[in-house]
DNA sequence: GATGAATGAGAATTCATTCAT
DNA sequence: TATGAATGAATTCTCATTCAT
C-alpha cells in the first residue's frame, strides 16, 4: 500500500487550510460590515465567494465559525497593540500618543472596531465564544499594562475608560479627536500633572 | 403611524396604548433573556401574548420596536439613577456607594444590563437607533456629573471607566464585587486621596 | 367596535381547517405510497399542492403531522373494521370471511396497509406517536373482541396474528390468498372444530 | 462490487473485509438505537470509526448496505434461535417457555428487535432487502416448526402470533411479562389442553 | 381596529455522492 | 486502495410581512 508522499496530504491539507482561513476572514468582513446579527451561511458563503455547504464542512456551526474569527481577529488586535506599543514607547507624551491612537481606531476603522466590540459583547451570552473573549481582553489588558508594572487600581481604571471611550465613540455621531481625548487620557495616565496643570493642587 | 389627538383617548385607544406598551416591556424582556439577535416579531408575540400580527399593527417594523423600546428602558435606566443618586448623595464615600451599585447592577441585574448594552452597541449600526441611544448617553452623562458643575475631563474619564467595567464585568465569568471595584473608583474620583494614600505623592 | 360576524370567522376558521385536512390527508398518502421515511416538508406539500411553509403553518413538526395523520388514519380503520363487522356478523363462517377480509386488504390497500404499519411501528421510537397508537390498537382490539366477551388469551392470540399475518403477508413477493389463510383463522377462532376435522381429537 | 477470488486473500483482502463487516455491524448498532431513518452515511462512519467515504466505498449505496446489514442480522437471529431451540427442547412445558423468551427479548433486546422490524417492513419496500427479508422469515418459520413436522396452518399461526406479539410489544409502554404472554402461547401451542383447562370442552 | 391565514425567503444543518490524489 | 475535500440538493424550521375579513 502505497502511502500518498508527504507533498501531495501537504497540498491537500493546506488547500483546505487555505479555504478555511478564507471563511474566517470573510466572516471578520462581514461583523465588521453588517454586524454579528448579519452572520449566516449564506452571507460569509457570498463574501468568501464559496458555495454555503462549505461553511458547515469546516465548522461544526456558526458558534464554531464565530469563535474562529474571535480567535483570528485576536491575532490582529495583538499584532496592531505591539505596532502601537512601539509607537508609544519613542514618544515621551504617552497620554497624546494614546489619544491619537484610540481617535485613528475611530476614525479610520470604526466598522472593524464595531465588529470587535459586538463579538466580544456576543460573548456574554454564548459561553463557546468565552475562552476567545477572555484571551482578547487579556491581550488588552497586556497592552494597557505596557510590560512595566503599574498600579492595578490605575491600570484597571485606564484599561475600563479606553474601552468606555471606544464604545461611546463608536455610537456618536461624529468620533471623538485626539484633541477630545488627550485631557481625558492625560487625566487617567498622569492625574497628579493633570490635576497641578489645571489648579487643583496646591 | 399617526399618534391620534388627544381628545380622541377614550377606551379603545387607551386599550390600544397599553398593548402597545405591553409590547415593548416583552420586547425588554426578550432582549434581557435572549439577546438583540432573538427579537422576532413572534418571540415578542409570544411573550407578550399578543397575535404576531399585532406586532406588525402597532409598529412600522422591528427597528420602529427597537427604538420604542430603547426609549422606555431610558426611562427605566433614568429612574435607576435618580434613585441611586439618593442614595450617593446621602452618603461621604461616593467611591464605595458607586462601587458598589455597579457590583449590585453586575450582580442582580445582569441580563437586563447586558441587554441594554446590546441595543446601545446597535444604535452604531441603525441610525434611526441613534436619538434613542443619544438619549440614553445624555442621561447617564447627568447622572455621572450629578448636576454639579465638575470637570469636564475627569468626568468623561469616570463614564467612560464605569461603561467599561460594566462591560468588562458582563464578560467575565465572575462579576466583580464591590471591594474589587472600589479602588478603582477611589482613583477615578478622588485621585489624589488615592494616590496620596498610596505614597505616591511626597 | 364591530365584532366580525360569525359566519366570516368560520369562514376564515373553515377554509384553514379544510387546508389542515388536506395536508393530513396529503400525508397518509406520501405515506402510503413511499414510506415514512419519504415524511418531508416538501413531499407533502408538493402531494397536497400547497406551499411547504404552510406544513410548518398548520404543525409545530413533523411529528404533530404524524401524529394527526396516526390519528385520522385511525378514524379511517375504525371505519373500515366496522364495515367488515357487518359483513361478518351476517356470515356464520367466521374464519372465512375474516381470512376473505385480510386478503382482500393484502391485495387491494396493501400500500396503504404497509404505511399504517409504519406509521405502527414509529410510534415505538416517538413517545409523541405513542397515545395515537395505542387508539389505534384499543380500535383494532375492540374489533377483534367484536363487542362479544369472548376469552382473553384466544382473542390476544388472534389479534397477533392478525397482526403478523398481515405483517407477513407485506413482505410476501406474493399476498396470501383467501384459501391460504382460511384454515389459518380456522385454527385461530375455532380451534376444535378445526383440530376435529384434521383428526387430532378423539 | 465483485467479490475477490479465494487465492487473492491476502493481508490487504483480509483488513478490507474486516473493516466491511465493521461497517454493517455500526449499521445494525445504528439501526437498533436510532432507526432505520437515522441510517445514513454519516451515522454509520461516524459509529464505525472509519472515513465517511469508505462506506460508499465498500458499498453500491445505502440499500446494498441495507441488505448486507439485513443479511448479518438474519445470521444472528438463527444463533440465537438455535440457542432458545436447545433451551426449550430440554423443557416440557413449550408454551412456558416460549412466553419467557419472548418476554425476554423485549425487556432485555427491545432496541434491536425494534430495529430488525423496521428492516423488516422496509423490505416490503425495496425489492432490494426482499431476498434478505426472506432468508430471515425461513430462518424464524424453521425455527418455529421446530425441526418436526406439524400441522401447517396451527404453526402459520403460531408463527404470525409470535410476530405480532413482538410488534405489540415494542409498542406497548410496558412490555409484557412471561406471566401475560404464557395463556396465550398455551392457546396457540396446545389449544385442547388449554380449552379443556378452562371448561370449554365437556 | 385588529387578526387569523398565508407565504416567499432564508436560517442551520445533513445528505449521498464525486473526485483528485 | 482508500480517503480528505468538496458540493448541490435536501432537510426542518423561523422570519417579516401582506391581506382578506
Amino acid at each position: 500500500m502505497t502511502r500518498p508522499r508527504a507533498e501531495e496530504t501537504d497540498g491537500r491539507r493546506a488547500k483546505g487550510e487555505r479555504r478555511r482561513r478564507a471563511i474566517i476572514d470573510a466572516a471578520l468582513r462581514v461583523v465588521a460590515r453588517e454586524g454579528v446579527g448579519a452572520v449566516s451561511h449564506r452571507n460569509i458563503a457570498r463574501e468568501a465567494d464559496v458555495p454555503p455547504a462549505s461553511i458547515a464542512y469546516y465548522f461544526d456551526g456558526i458558534d464554531d465559525l464565530l469563535v474562529a474569527a474571535l480567535m483570528e481577529g485576536c491575532e490582529g488586535l495583538i499584532a496592531q497593540l505591539d505596532q502601537l506599543h512601539e509607537q508609544v514607547r519613542e514618544r515621551a507624551d504617552w497620554p497624546r500618543a494614546i489619544a491619537e491612537n484610540l481617535a485613528g481606531v475611530l476614525r479610520d476603522h470604526r466598522e472593524r472596531t464595531l465588529g470587535e466590540y459586538e463579538l466580544y459583547l456576543l460573548a456574554a451570552r454564548r459561553p463557546a465564544l468565552r475562552p476567545a473573549a477572555r484571551r482578547w481582553i487579556e491581550a488588552a489588558s497586556g497592552y494597557v499594562n505596557g510590560g512595566r508594572g503599574g498600579d492595578g487600581p490605575a491600570i484597571r481604571a485606564l484599561f475600563a475608560a479606553i474601552d468606555g471611550i471606544l464604545m461611546q465613540g463608536l455610537i456618536a455621531d461624529e468620533p471623538p479627536t485626539a484633541d477630545d481625548l488627550e485631557p481625558v487620557l492625560r487625566f487617567l495616565v498622569q492625574p497628579v500633572d493633570y490635576l497641578r496643570d489645571r489648579g487643583y493642587l496646591d
